[in-house]
DNA sequence: GTAAGGTCTGTAGTGACTACAGGCTCAAGA
DNA sequence: TCTTGAGCCTGTAGTCACTACAGACCTTAC
């Protein structure tokens, strides 16, 4: 075994990568875009992470996946970075972001009744007319009112 | 009274988006990405639209409303442009795009429950640490690194 | 020694627009 | 008739959050 002390606790970016399930040039990205450090480099020029990177990255994708954008994320990051941030400031911006998703649902839900009515009318067969296009067309294709 | 017959039925590109609530810029890109037929020209080089331009604008932007990607609708402007498209087509295109709304439902349920979980465990006060930090860093809520 | 594969840089492409710069045209008022 | 301001023309760049590529350099395994 051998473990040189300040070395094998590094990694490159493909592996820090592949432990996270990052695309390679994601990580790239993050540093370009000042949401990761500057990461050390080695002699020849490799990106060298370390677990607060690591760690860090993992908040990202978390946070990605949880549907924060970038810029929430950020916010969300210098808090933490500044250490003395509270539960309520925290606590805003995650409510703020539920909301917007529920907003999207909402909006989902709504264009959900909408293609369903509209393929449910559908004969589906090889009739040459079809309620789908009419409606996109704005057309009435069964009692609906004209006009918006 | 003065109307010239080929020329009052036929309206800028500013009116036109005036009229079906478009951003002006979008008619040009329509154009550009081969979505609408280039128009006819007025002497000075300006757009002139007619009705069927006024009535595929509206297709479209109904379309994009119904969240139906522009390559859905090339496709769907396609089968309409062919004249001989059949409800089946449609109706498969419509249910797929239903599949896939639904799907982005679920996923948003989900994201949903968990930012809602979340939030419940927010003191939401001026203390200094967060179950929503610690969810993010895949914690269950211990001391936090310093950054590299 | 060599071949394969990893990493470096900068840049361009994605989707669906939106915004701007710099110039031309049009309609209305003085 | 002149002026003013709005509208339109073109091409290009910016948005968001990545992803992909080219061409060069570095490392590792055999």
């Amino acid at each position: 075994m051998k473990k040189t002390e300040n070395h094998s606790d590094y990694v490159t970016r493909g592996r820090l990568a592949k432990e996270t399930g990052t695309n390679i040039e994601t990580v790239r990205y993050y540093e370009k875009i000042d949401l990761m450090p500057a990461p050390r480099r080695s002699e020849s020029g490799y990106r060298l992470y370390g677990d607060p990177a690591r760690k860090r990255l993992r908040f990202i994708l978390r946070g990605r996946e949880l549907g924060f954008s970038i810029e929430e994320l950020r916010s969300l990051l210098s808090l933490v970075d500044g250490g003395d941030y509270t539960c309520g400031e925290v606590h805003e911006m995650t409510v703020a972001h539920l909301d917007s998703v529920r907003r999207k649902i909402d909006d989902l839900h709504r264009l959900e009744q909408t293609l369903a009515e509209m393929s449910a009318q559908c004969e589906g067969g090889a009739v040459p007319e079809c309620p789908v296009i009419d409606v996109l067309f704005g057309e009435a294709a069964s009692g609906r009112s004209q006009g918006e």
